[in-house]
DNA sequence: GTGAAAGCGCTAACAT
DNA sequence: ATGTTAGCGCTTTCAC
């Protein structure tokens, strides 16, 4: 708790050479003798030096710093931003974090970024910039999700058709011949989604049935209960139900345990997006995993590159997902359609 | 996306004054008439003018910036950040926001925001710094939890007894003569919560019994799933279960839907934290509000104060806890202990 | 009411 | 192999 910083020359004057010299000898250049770059670290370590980024910041074209803004109330976005923090620092980049929400809309948090000399911003999902403008920014962005941000940018997408044909795959060799759709809040991604699912299960002969649900809990406690009243018994249910997400997936788990119905063994589920409540051992959900430390990879990769002034044409990374089977899909009852 | 950044000066030169009047002016600093003011705001406006905090970090004392660490991986801290976010930001303070997860210790996180000049730092539970020696900081800290992360420091301290004794009340009201606790991970905050409730139950008669379970959903449905195996059905049980948080209450009532028990037709339950699962329809858990926004005002408050070269003692902020009731908790089965 | 000048801590170009 | 110098963009005296 000094009140005054240590900075290079302090150090400096410690070890009694100039403060380039210090400089580079912290930042392990070898224009500087070993012995050099040794007696500088120890003096600074014992001087408890913390290097200040604010003078870094202002005099480097390029301070390695990367931008993310994501929805951190989001469990999968806080996966994303967990694997993006370690994949770049492990390059030497430090990312600032906002996450946007009621309190903190986008445009304050994209604002703050380039304050802070963000050279290239990562936005998780394009609905995180929801009320701003993105051509505003004036930094390059790389975006996670189904569509760019911004005309030019960069784009990592998550290519459902391989986990979801998995998914209709592993379905339809457990005897179902009919799904119902718990769709996801109106939207690119939602939409996408089911697109996905009515070509897979189409190619595979295999009925698609839609209702409208959500993203969380309620939604698809919800509709499944209205499924549940619907059909008066086990026996009007559909065989299987295919969530847009692992919460709603729960939340219709739990409305069938409520029904007094068991899955999978009335009903099977599958939810997506492999989140932690999918890998617990009370739910056990199959879910579709979007491979998240892969997606991290190319959002940094790119991120980096842009920031180091790659301005060659907008690129496309696609990720393929895949399916984790678990034990919320089970046999048909045989006799149910 | 221009490559070159505008600064005070380009606009001092635009609208043909010195860069200090400038700064001044977009600062609101009534030095610089009304007049002045306004053309220098327009100018600002209309070359896109992004402020720059390297250079303003650099030069001023106190930067506004205020630092804070945390889980994002659990709601309750998101819950805090946002507030903190949106309350911080009203008082003309930046937020830098560091998660701190597997891939990225305690030790970056808070050496990332000492680099930025935050000038005190809030860390939301002290088992956030685990790994760190919360000496090493060289900024006052604030914590919130149940003690401090360094002596001297601020602490905001949920009171459990106030909601753990309405939640008493409320569970004798519905007749419960003795209840289960499905304890939480071994710590303080486990230790505080646990003991608050043997207190509160021993002043009205309740018998408490302890049950070793977690902080998670998997947690709460293997304690819960054990108690039913052991009971060889509903009589055998306890008649409510107060558990250690949401999460774990969540588990609690899974395991009991799937041995075909009705919550709270068989067994009431009761969360901590009032998360959204506790508020969701599915669930509708019983569960005591840490009221979070009053937390993340002290909290605030402290972190600005100590910014702000308050160097006075270390202060304590107690914030009252309170129930809220929902569907989870019913009354007990007449002849059941 | 406004401008000139100094300097925050750092890095990069240019000496030596 | 190391030191000197200039300057990043900003705020803050201090002088007018």
């Amino acid at each position: 708790m000094r009140s005054t910083r240590v900075t290079l020359r302090d150090i400096a004057l410690a070890v009694g050479t100039s403060t380039s010299t210090v400089s580079l000898a912290l930042r392990g250049n070898t224009r500087i003798s070993a012995p050099m770059r040794e007696r500088v670290r120890v003096e600074a370590e014992r001087l408890g030096y913390q290097g200040d980024l604010a003078g870094s910041l202002l005099r480097t074209a390029n301070p390695r710093v990367l931008g993310l803004l994501c929805r951190l109330d989001q469990e999968l976005h806080f996966t994303y931003h967990e694997r993006i923090l370690a994949l770049a620092w492990a390059r030497g980049y430090r990312v600032l974090v906002e996450g946007v929400s009621e309190g903190h809309p986008a445009q304050q948090a994209m604002g703050l970024l380039e304050q802070f000399r963000a050279q290239s911003i990562i936005v998780i999902d394009p609905r995180t910039l929801e009320g701003v403008s993105a051509e505003t920014a004036r930094v390059p962005l790389v975006t996670v999700g189904q569509e760019r941000a911004r005309a030019g940018d960069d784009l990592v997408v998550s290519d459902n058709a391989s986990g979801i044909g998995e998914l209709v795959d592993h379905l339809a060799g457990l005897g179902h011949r009919r799904v119902v759709h718990l769709e996801g809040p109106a939207g690119v991604s939602s939409r996408a989604r089911r697109q996905a699912l009515c070509d897979q299960a189409a190619e595979r002969g295999m009925g698609v049935e839609t209702v409208q649900a959500g993203s969380d809990l309620d939604s698809g406690f919800r509709a499944m209960e209205s499924l549940v009243e619907a059909a008066d018994g086990a026996w009007g249910l559909p065989t299987a139900v295919v969530c847009y997400n692992d919460q709603c997936a729960q939340g219709a788990v739990i409305a069938l345990l409520r029904a007094g119905l068991s899955v999978p063994g009335d009903v099977s589920v599958s939810g997506f997006d492999n989140s932690r409540v999918a890998a617990s051992r009370a739910l056990g959900l199959t879910s579709v995993d979007r491979r998240p430390e892969d997606i991290a990879r190319h959002a940094v990769e790119r991120a980096i590159a842009r920031s180091e002034g790659d301005g060659g044409g907008s690129h496309l990374q696609r990720v393929a997902s895949r399916l984790v089977v678990r034990t919320s899909t089970g046999p048909a009852r045989p006799g149910r359609t």
